[in-house]
DNA sequence: TAGGATGCTGAACATGAGTTCAGCATCTGC
DNA sequence: GCAGATGCTGAACTCATGTTCAGCATCCTA
């Protein structure tokens, strides 16, 4: 056992302390937060910024001001610092932490550009998920979805939303056209000239308002193509259908 | 390119033909399509799929059948592939190809779907260039987002689309909202339990109809509430306070 | 104060991946 | 038929990167 000796110091338990050891992201004042931490938080940032793939152990390492050795000191391989960052957010989801991902839905305050600001890489590195499939990815849509579908569920129950024949499908229409706006913000950021994230909502907001309270069309003209067309490709697809398309019922007018 | 020496035959006139050679992605019946033209496709194929840094070249010229030197005589290198990909798909979307992705906006007949069928390995990769920050995506969303102001100028021309204050912006919102269903399509399909992705669009579509159709909110109370902190937040942030904390408007309950 | 555990490092090692190179077949024009 | 261009390959080279390892300093404990 002698060569296994010196390794099994590292990979066999890698954590010096209990579960999470390292604390929040960003506690402690300075660099005075333990190297674990530090290891974490660029890991977080670096993959984020640039994604897993590109980033490079020495690039976390410098930015942590530690030896690349000590980030395989302490997590064991590049795949096990991954792991304990994915792990480090899906436990801030499971927290809830960013709930406020949904305001995209419909911006009715500051909460979304709130977590823009304190989160960013936190949130660079979820957006980031999000077009991966990652489990980071999987469960924060998971949970954004659960969300939103009790959320339409509250205001239509509540009287302030249309109903819907669909409501899970309505949910994931609304989360996406809210999650869109986090994808593709440098995009949409360019294509209006705005100066920063924070200008750029303010032109999106009043918009999302406008669409949601107004609707885009002015008549139904379009609805009503789209089922003509659906059914009359419904009826010529096949005799018998093994998924009747469901007529779909009048909805409030 | 600086040591020009026995690589001037490689790098400085990769193409042994004219413009584009290769011809067209997936023309030519089989295999008997010029070597040049299946690396390009298997490059694009692969970038699509796992992304440009994942993909190494050993594996587009496997996908290919040839051997990775043939991918650099042709090419001069990785890097250079890429760019013919780039400028190949640039092609196809200044001659406008890819229009159909601002029908997600309203799906009003089945172009998308077609595209989504006949296009995948070039979806994808576009998918992916839209979260990079790569100049296809800029490109590529640039030219969406051109398209769609003009389509709503037309609709708003003709009076089946509400007026706006901000034109540009609800072209964005919309262009987001459409391009959101394809960004999140895994996602989404797996949320509502969707068979496939047609399976997923006949989910979404009717929810995105009645949208745009009714709009969300059965009153303006969201509107009225945001215009009125907007307005407070306006008014008082400009005299001293760096950051008002703005009080949570009413939210759905 | 001795001894071991802990945190950490510099230097080397192994491998994966982009690239280079010398040469072989095939085709075309003379 | 010959010569050069063209298409293509196997093998080797180089470098970046993840990982290993032996050892040093510090701190805690008996």
């Amino acid at each position: 056992m002698s060569s296994a000796s010196a390794s099994a110091t590292r990979s066999d338990r890698s954590d010096p302390g209990a579960g999470d050891p390292a604390g929040p992201a960003s506690t402690g004042t300075d660099e005075d937060r333990t190297a674990r931490a530090r290891i974490r938080d660029a890991a977080l940032h670096l993959f984020g910024e640039r994604g897993v793939k590109a980033t490079t152990v020495r690039a976390i390492a410098r930015d942590a001001g530690v030896s690349p050795a000590l980030v395989v000191h302490h997590f064991g391989s590049k795949q096990g610092l991954r792991d304990a960052v994915d792990e480090y957010v899906l436990a801030e989801i499971r927290a809830g932490k960013y709930a406020a991902m949904t305001e995209g839905m419909a911006p009715t305050d500051t909460a979304y550009e709130d977590l823009a600001r304190d989160k960013a890489s936190e949130m660079a590195y979820l957006v980031r998920a999000l077009t991966d499939d990652s489990e980071v990815g999987r469960q924060l849509y998971q949970r954004l979805f659960d969300d939103a579908v009790d959320y339409l569920a509250a205001g239509m129950e509540a009287g302030v939303l249309h109903p819907s024949d669909d409501p899970e499908a309505h949910a994931a229409v609304l989360l996406n056209a809210g999650l869109a706006q986090m994808l593709l913000q440098p995009h949409t950021q360019r294509a209006l000239g705005a100066d920063d994230h924070v200008d750029m909502l303010m032109r999106i907001a009043p918009v999302m308002l406008d669409l949601y309270t107004d609707g885009l069309f002015t008549d139904d003209r379009f609805r009503v193509a789209w089922r003509t067309e659906a059914d009359h490709a419904a009826r010529t697809t096949d005799p018998d259908p093994p998924q009747t398309p469901a007529p779909h019922s009048p909805r409030v007018e």
